[in-house]
DNA sequence: CGGAATCTTGAGCGGCTTCAAAACCTGTGG
DNA sequence: CCACAGGTTTTGAAGCCGCTCAAGATTCCG
């Protein structure tokens, strides 16, 4: 089990992305499995006119392109870019299946994510529907911080733009800036170009 | 392969449920593996206040209780319930274990059937958030008509209340009813208690 | 410094939702 | 066979939340 582990890293390529490279396009084949290593990035679908809508941010352990574990292979179900320098490990279509079939482990984790995965679009599309504006970005605002924020001193640092926050939240970009300012004012958040330091993430939920 | 089948049926039970009978209910441990047989059933979640949200149809070939086949099994994500009477199969928790080892390829389906209802959500959610109400009403009856609708020679019928359609295209009931009455009054379908024609499926995803 | 992103703020409006009430359909039991 | 009760559907009127649009302010970077 731990010498599994050793065989499937040792196999795993490493490649670097900048800030705003695209690592893959949605609804291309699904040809490699990736997983963040350091950085982060935003994982994207499109509407029909173009606009953008940001389906998760992904850091460092989570994985996309699960399709790679099916015997025909599916396409990405979004388009992966990095929101700053990040590294990704990645396996090609063939090796992860023989990874898969030769280590059953693989293949479950692998399951194990698709239903979370299922899990979180379930719990967003309620949210969408029953909760406010008010409270979808709160509660957005506030998983971005609990993954893959930095802890600092005086709160929790996060990268994110008011745009992508309010793409997170389903809400058009100007009420995610109305919200910010105003939980600004409050003291329970700053805010600076494409920085948000949550101070106190409690009276933000609480709200 | 045949004989794969074969064990794998063999080792299903069958079990009947009247109309609105409740199968499965949401966020309890998943320790059975369901596949509809025949009828049709809703499976929904709920949001904090009770609201009923349904997240599917579910009819003939459809599976649910997915998580049976992860190690440690997870929770169903939605109630299910019987719309008209439905016959399942169904395995146990343990008894899909050890197919899914013997065979492979059991457990690639159940990756499969993980995979399409993530981009079915994501397609819902993409739609929830850039088409109008008349849009994701159209779209979620002509879904639901190539999908276990029954084809008549006077169009395709489906056996669906104002309020579940409301529900799967998320919009309130009242919205709903005043499209559909608004479709009759064109031709383009005819409504009576619990039950849709559809004449022209063409003519209603144009509107 | 200039130009491009990003962010703020205000005003207006519109698509849906909500609420209330009445009409309708269907099966049930007297 | 009729009346009644339950669930379902229709319709109207009112209102609001959040979006759109426009313009300006701010910050960043080459």
């Amino acid at each position: 089990m731990r010498s599994e582990i050793r065989v499937i890293e040792a196999a795993a390529v490493e490649r670097r992305f900048s800030a705003s490279q695209i690592i893959v396009i949605c609804k291309e084949r699904a040809n490699r499995l990736f997983v963040v290593s350091e950085g982060c990035l935003n994982y994207s679908s499109v509407t029909d006119d173009g606009r953008e809508i940001l389906l998760g941010r992904l850091v460092p352990g989570d994985a996309f392109g699960i399709a790679t574990f099916l015997s025909e292979p599916g396409c990405y179900l979004g388009t992966a870019k990095a929101v700053c320098d990040t590294t990704v490990f990645f396996w090609d279509y063939r090796l992860i299946r023989q990874l898969a079939t030769a280590y059953p482990r693989l293949a479950e984790n692998g399951m194990r994510i698709a239903l979370r995965s299922v899990a979180l679009h379930v719990e967003r599309h309620v949210a969408l529907v029953s909760k406010s504006a008010r409270e979808r970005v709160a509660c957005a605002l506030a998983r971005l911080g609990t993954r893959g924020g930095r802890v600092l001193p005086t709160g929790i640092e996060v990268d994110i733009k008011n745009e992508d926050l309010a793409s997170l939240a389903d809400v058009s970009l100007f009420t995610a800036s109305r919200l910010v300012t105003l939980w600004e004012r409050k003291g329970i958040l700053e805010k600076s170009r494409g920085r948000v330091l949550i101070r106190s993430p409690e009276r933000l939920l609480a709200a």
